[in-house]
DNA sequence: GGATAAGCGAGACGGTACGTCTCGTCTTTTG
DNA sequence: CAAAAGACGAGACGTACCGTCTCGCTTATCC
């Protein structure tokens, strides 16, 4: 059920998924459907989260740098792949659907919270000086890079992306310095 | 009929939006909607380009950053709205509908042209250098703003702003690029 | 739609009528019967009161006895008639939807007024004694032969139905005399 | 279950009819209902069998008159109470379940039969000629009483139900038949 | 006296029809 | 003569029951 949803949400977005379609795709009953999901919206939360899980991998190089730079690709390649560009239009775009907005909201504070380690060890390691934003730090990493691709739909090549890195990690010594 | 198409897209979102209500509110009947629009999407577009027209206010201060904070801050406010989130979440969720992703890139060339004059004058008086990429400063400027916007949320005051602005500018002068 | 309506009554009874059926049939679609009846129910009942509008035919023939026969003979072979049988289906079976109850009554006062000058004229000619009551004599002269259709279900022959008017004659005669 | 199904029968009529709620309301699951009857219209059938079981007393009072008329006030105290409503309309509208339509044949076969002998005793007592054709006299005390009931809907009182019997003995004899 | 089967409660399922909603087209007035 | 009015075909929506089916859990029965 979740590949098909994925699928007719790549293929038609949010609005124009059509619930028989998926059923059929599935093999399965329009009913059943709504017996286990009860609305449209919570069938396309359940499989973005499925398909959304975890699947980043934060590296641990013994350098922020190629870490960040590791996380920044794996953004890059994942908002690039049209299951996720998927994910996130559903997400942008459901401001009307209480139940995409609550996944988003966890989504992201998974996200943070998987980066933040980078960042301590950074600290710890000497790299990044003690009082900075971690939130920041991947706000202005991923910023970029995602704001190219929903937005202008520029393409995001492997220099953007560690230029992304670079510019942070001299902004915020530059600061602490 | 403007105003009430953006009204019902704030309200509704792109999907949600129901022409005949549009055309209710506008005191006008259905029918008249399609002899002059032709679809749904095309009536929305027409809305959104109307109501996104320039708004933006490029200021000339003198000061590269003064006057990347200002666009930025602008952009900011923009983005908050809700007229203009609905514009964003139309033109994210509308890689389906031709006519709004043509409408997206136009707004965004828009927007990149409108700013190119800012950088170059900093060229000109040489607070950047003269091989800096345009675009790639803008979103560095932009994309964290945005991002926190749409993505996980996040608010974004002031002093994020010019964080952004600051971090470009150091990088940018520290790489001495 | 009202031909296709009364087909598919008579074919599947007042359950067992399927509204998508019907505009099939009727080379129409689902919602514009429901745009124009709003439920089951009315597209029946009007379908109902449209087949059954009075077709009856009140004989003047000078003698009460032919007058009796003929109305009664005209009942029997129209509640024989799959139609009629299924309208009195409906409408025996209908207790739980007013609107065919509502038909119903009106069917029946229908049905009850036009037969009142049969009996105005005997009393004139003084076939019956003027204090003769109008129900009850349609009522002993329709009873057994709609109760052998729609109860036991057994045969109603012409001799039938002359006896039940003879029966009523002797029967107010004898009793008037 | 009988209760249940007799109780819903009333309420809701033949279609209308929910086989879950029988099942909650006779504390059994939906599954065992179908293990025992198979079909909705083998739980009626029974139900209506098992309530219509011949609950009529043939009286024999001496006098036909006194024997037709303590038969026709049972038949009609039974098709006013809800229940046998129920179990004539369902019948009435049972012409397309054969399996409710055999159990009107056999209800009404045995009405009949019942009968039978207060006719025949009243012949023996020589109140009646002795060729007198009992089931046409069944249906001309009965069939004005079931009429007005299932037909029109007027109340049927017991004048009119001694008025019945009368008409029926006067014509009879009057015609010396 | 422990296997075994028979009956039941629980509940998911495929399926059919329901009645509603909105779409975009079309005809028929009306100003 | 263009706009309003509004009926229509199309098709998805989410709901309600249908009758079937598969699970475990009891009870009794039989070996």
């Amino acid at each position: 059920m979740r590949l098909a949803t994925i699928a007719a949400l790549i293929e038609h977005g949010l609005d124009g998924l059509v619930v028989e379609n998926i059923a059929a795709t599935a093999g399965v009953n329009k009913t059943t459907i709504y017996r286990r999901w009860g609305t449209r919206e919570a069938l396309v939360a359940d499989a973005l989260v499925a398909n959304s899980g975890e699947k980043i991998e934060v590296p641990d190089t013994g350098s922020v740098r190629a870490d960040l730079v590791g996380i920044a690709r794996q953004v890059r390649d994942a908002i690039i792949a049209p299951a996720s560009r998927a994910l996130m239009s559903a997400l942008a775009g459901g401001r009307h659907h209480p139940e995409l907005q609550d996944i988003g909201h966890r989504f992201w504070a998974g996200r943070f919270a998987a980066v933040r380690p980078v960042i301590d060890r950074a600290i710890d390691r000497g790299e990044l000086p003690a009082d900075v934003n971690h939130d920041a730090v991947l706000s202005h990493v991923l910023g970029p890079i995602w704001f190219r691709v929903f937005g202008p739909g520029h393409d995001v090549d492997d220099t953007f992306v560690e230029s992304c890195v670079d510019l942070v990690l001299t902004g915020v010594r530059g600061r602490a310095a």
